[in-house]
DNA sequence: AAGACGGGGAC
DNA sequence: GTCCCAGTCTT
């Protein structure tokens, strides 16, 4: 078409002069042919399900396509419907999304789905304000399901649609700013088309930023690179505005496998009993909230070093007992396992002692940690206090059943 | 406006 | 290694 780009970057307004609207039918229009011929058959484009289309939503935050797929159609397997969700036990749920990460997203899905049974008969909205209302559905999520599901001429901004519209809109200024997010919203009403149809266009963006206006875009494959003032001035690699880069910090763990055979009477009844660990569900100002994990602490770098040395040798007695003649180690200053076993006293109630050096090693990252655990053989050296809540012992049966996190399920691998 | 929240894919 | 991902909610 012959939009001037030079002066497509609208200096305020909402697209709505008769230039802008030309150039926005122009990209509906070329959008629309590509997506025809080179759209991914995702499950659930393949339906117009709400709720199916609510789970997807859900799933796919902040979650690459082909991490959702198998957690999607096991999903949805297991929880067909918002009643089958809304009764759901919440522990076999959280082993439905365990992996997922934002472990919140499923129990505020869960509340949800309550929440749709009590107030609209277990019928899923149909009412953008009805939808936005519901716990973890933000104005992306409400507007997705709307248009995805009923063909609602509700807009779209993630992070696909994001890239591609400040890319069509060259705006240079970080996404972050509020000023940004306003353009961006407007821009994503302004290109659905008055009437029926939303539901393709929308599905039409996303595509289009996710196969071809990339982070490192795919100009030369892209239908809308004669409508695109990015492309014109070559501009894709700073708009848009790259993002303040995640400065990430090194931490160390250290996890305890405590076992009720090192330290109860095993049961007689059987003359085979299998082992259990002790676990505990993790509170709510914590990583993995809901989740269960063996008791695990925050060990400075030296600590760590310190369990990886063979042939460790200390006792609680020992560390007692400064004037003992214990190891040259354990004489020289505070052993660092005494430190340990303080804060694990500290932080679970519970008195432990670390037995020889650590099992394995296991790398992970939570948001911006890089985290190093230290998994431990350990035995109690008093009983449990009552008031120690949240414990349970739990055979390898039962942690299989257990949601764990990532790391934890690597601890609980290791245990075969 | 910025930070918390998980984990894995892709390069 | 680094960057990024069909965001939401809380400071």
């Amino acid at each position: 078409m012959n939009v001037d780009l030079r002066k497509s970057n609208f200096s305020a307004s909402n697209l709505s002069t008769p230039k802008q609207r030309k150039w926005l039918a122009s990209i509906r229009s070329a959008l629309l042919d590509w997506f025809a011929t080179s759209q991914r058959e995702l499950p659930w484009r393949q339906t117009t399900d709400p709720y199916a289309i609510w789970i997807s939503e859900i799933m796919l935050q902040q979650t690459q396509v082909a991490t959702v797929l198998p957690y999607y159609f096991r999903f949805l397997e297991r929880f067909p419907t918002v009643h089958e969700l809304a009764s759901a036990d919440e522990v076999e749920l959280m082993r439905y999304w365990e992996g997922l990460g934002y472990y919140r997203r499923a129990r505020q899905m869960h509340a949800a789905a309550k929440q749709i049974v009590e107030a609209h008969n277990g019928v899923f909205p149909a009412n953008f304000e009805d939808v936005f209302a519901l716990p973890g559905i933000g104005r992306y999520t409400a507007g997705a399901i709307c248009s995805f599901a009923y063909d609602a001429p509700t807009p779209i901004v993630e992070a696909n649609t994001q890239r591609l519209y400040a890319r069509l809109l060259q705006w240079d200024k970080p996404l972050t700013e509020r000023q940004s997010q306003d353009r961006l919203w407007e821009f994503a009403t302004a290109i659905l088309p008055e009437k029926n149809g939303s539901r393709k266009v929308n599905y039409a963006t996303m595509e289009l930023g996710s196969l071809v206006c990339k982070p490192q875009p795919e100009c030369s494959r892209c239908p809308l690179v004669n409508l695109c003032p990015t492309a014109r001035s070559g501009l894709q690699s700073s708009i848009p505005a790259p993002k303040v880069k995640t400065v990430y910090s090194d931490r160390f763990e250290v996890a305890l496998l405590l076992r009720n055979s090192d330290c109860e009477v095993p049961d007689r009844s059987k003359h085979s009993v299998a082992p259990k660990y002790l676990v505990r569900q993790c509170g709510p100002n914590e990583w993995w909230t809901g989740l269960w994990d063996f008791p695990r602490i925050e060990i400075s770098a030296e600590n760590f070093e310190e369990l990886d040395r063979p042939l460790l040798v200390s006792s609680v007695h020992e560390m007692s007992s400064r004037k003992s003649k214990s190891s040259k180690r354990l004489n020289t200053h505070d052993s660092p396992l005494h430190a340990i076993h303080e804060a694990i006293l500290n932080r679970f109630g519970i008195a432990t002692q670390i037995e020889g050096s650590a099992l394995r090693t296991i790398k992970h990252s939570v948001t911006r940690y890089r985290i190093q655990l230290r998994v431990c053989n350990a035995r109690l050296i008093r009983p449990i206090a009552g008031d120690s809540q949240g414990f349970k012992w739990a055979t390898l049966e039962e942690l299989h059943a257990l949601p764990l996190s990532a790391s934890a399920r690597k601890v609980v691998q290791g245990l075969k």
